[in-house]
DNA sequence: CAGCATCCAGGAGGATACTG
DNA sequence: CAGTATCCTCCTGGATGCTG
């Protein structure tokens, strides 16, 4: 039996995290974002086909209030927008790796039986 | 640049997992079993003291059909029933601790600034 | 191109009361 | 004890059309 508490445990960090990675297409975005490193709204649009626009938009600007991803606009017309990981969103790949790799043994798991 | 593409990535073991998690209360579940071991259902109750009973009936019933999970029930009166994580449940244990770890490192990068 | 505004449906999740 | 059964609310997310 594990010594931290409920509370402890699933307390303040873990829910600090569940937090910001909730949502239906947080992790494609961040999964893309760390994939490609930079990319515009509408590049994002198009690796993630079946996003709407409007959770497209809502998601970006979650993710940058919580200082995961960066956005840099340019003043040009036509306007550009370019997205991209903060570091602390870069240390999101273990988080991703794991949840993967969990899925690929549960698949075979799953197969097996 | 990564060479899977997203639908390889993100396409079956990512989102077999990504279902199987979802919920607001899955993970409070499973750390409380992958904390105890075996817990009736009235313990898991009190463990998780906001969760609401007819919340904790649909997360382990989904658990358990998902193979998470195993429910072992006892033909006694009054009635007990055991829950417990199966041998892939319990393989959870680095997803669990990856976005705790990444909870811990991001609130430090928060506060830092 | 990079969004915003609006409307809308469906489901997640809560509160309460009851049963074998 | 271990759930069922209802009812209800709110929020997520989709569709569509418009703007600077």
């Amino acid at each position: 039996m594990r010594e931290k508490t409920l509370e402890e445990y699933l307390g303040c960090p873990f829910h600090l995290a569940m937090n910001t990675l909730e949502g239906k297409w947080k992790f494609a975005i961040l999964y893309v974002l760390l994939d490609k490193g930079t990319l515009r709204f509408k590049d994002l649009e198009r690796a993630i086909p079946d996003i709407s626009t409007r959770m497209l938009v809502k998601e970006l600007k979650h993710l940058e209030e919580k200082k995961v991803i960066v956005r840099k606009a340019y003043a040009e017309v036509p306007p550009r927008v370019e997205y991209s990981l903060s570091e602390i969103g870069k240390s999101l790949s273990p988080v991703i790796d794991s949840i993967s790799d969990w899925g690929k043994s549960y698949a075979n798991s799953l197969s097996e039986k």
